[in-house]
DNA sequence: ATTATATTTCATTGAATGTTGAAATTCGTA
DNA sequence: TACGAATTTCAACATTCAATGAAATATAAT
């Protein structure tokens, strides 16, 4: 283990950017990188989640965005700084849209606590109806955080950007079923974590187990299922024998 | 891609062992090579446990296994059938023990189904008892087969040992449930191994969500909350909107 | 003791890994 | 047009990788 001391020292994440506006180049104000930016970031959200983080290499990933290997360190620096871009990039969006929704479910209950199915739902639909959609990208990075939520190796980094969302669902689900203890819910928030990823990440297992009755893409049947299967399984919650 | 065509010439896994009994040793009839063979399968189960197939070399596992490199290869040929080994080697004892549980809930119940919670209870005691009473390498094992479930990379692999076990189950499940459609069956499986990887995997993620209410692991208080979850969730299904 | 086999050691293969330096190019601006 | 900065290219760095060949050693059977 070296100490890894410099930062690429020539480049806009080492230093932090501190890029100059820009504007009026012919292009919309789209400067030269940030299309090689993208370009590279969608290739390793594609590559990290068919093959995992130490299953692709920075070589394949430049590959098959089309441009030179440098320009991964040049924009990123290291590879894990890489993997934690591709992760934030979606995350944030996910984090928002799903405080929206239970926002809007609990406006919607008025003075009482919306119901459980509805936390539930406001939790699952933002990231789920994007993949029903088929959303450009979005597949691959939900692949992506199905496995870092597994691998002890990782927690730590998606802990930081995917923790917060989860206080506030928590939370939410501890006023809907006040009757189950709170250590029950914790246990709870993480069986619908589980669920969920089994959804997720295209494994093509169910195909196989139904044969072929259910299809990993039909990610609409399975939230139809996923709904009242957590939602029931919350309510049951705190029935267990002391 | 190179096609690899020739297995190591000279290794028991290359052309099938076809040892003698080597009985009558002074050690009980172990034979030299068992010791080191084993030694290789717990550290290589420990690595990948702890940093996923891709995320450990043969290097690193020999090393913590205290024997030379090319061991490996002599006894496992590849890296790919070392991994095969470390699965199937404990897989098949859960399937038996499983399948044993299901029959033994079969015979308490008399002429009726098994209740929903029995079926569900003997799909996961087998494994998480064994992670309870904290039985030597289970651990990282259950860690291994969390990750080989969500990546797409390994399915194939994990399926050969795996389907079975979950076939004679989702029939349990549909004889104890017979309102609910096939096709929510399988999904209700689904999210049935999505919540028990949840357990399995030490990713200490409920400690920093619950301040330290709830700790990875505590199997058994996991285990308490996870058999309703499950059973309520499964009884549930089929609920939904058509 | 003398074979034959099973296992271990040691040295090395060629390829692939993440990362970097320095030169070349492109671009916005003056 | 000329300057400076941002970006891209090219070539290489030192490691590490999985896998293997051949010699050495240990074991069991004769």
């Amino acid at each position: 283990m070296k100490a890894k001391t410099a930062l690429a020292r020539k480049t806009p994440s080492g230093g932090l950017p501190k890029r100059k506006p820009a504007s009026r180049n012919g292009r919309g104000g789209v400067r030269r990188g940030d299309t090689t930016r993208l370009s590279i970031l969608d290739a390793a959200e594609r590559c990290f989640g068919e093959a995992g983080f130490d299953g692709v290499s920075l070589r394949t990933i430049t590959e098959v965005a089309g441009v030179d290997l440098a320009l991964a360190n040049y924009h990123f620096g290291t590879k894990d700084n890489l993997l934690r871009e591709v992760i934030a990039r979606r995350a944030r969006i996910v984090h928002d849209e799903r405080i929206r929704a239970l926002e809007e479910a609990r406006r919607a209950a008025g003075a009482r606590s919306p119901s459980v199915e509805a936390i539930v739902t406001a939790f699952l639909e933002p990231l789920l109806r994007r993949l029903i959609n088929g959303e450009q990208g979005w597949q691959p990075y939900a692949n992506l955080v199905s496995q870092l939520d597994i691998s002890p190796k990782f927690t730590g980094l998606t802990g930081d950007v995917l923790d917060p969302t989860a206080l506030h669902f928590i939370n939410a689900l501890r006023l809907a079923l006040p009757k189950v203890p709170p250590r029950a819910i914790y246990w709870g928030y993480m069986f619908l974590l589980g669920s969920m990823v089994q959804v997720m990440s295209a494994t093509g297992r169910i195909e196989r187990l139904s044969h072929g009755l259910c299809k990993s893409e039909d990610i609409q049947s399975a939230l139809r299922e996923l709904v009242p299967f957590v939602s029931g399984g919350l309510k049951a919650l705190g029935a267990a024998p002391r």
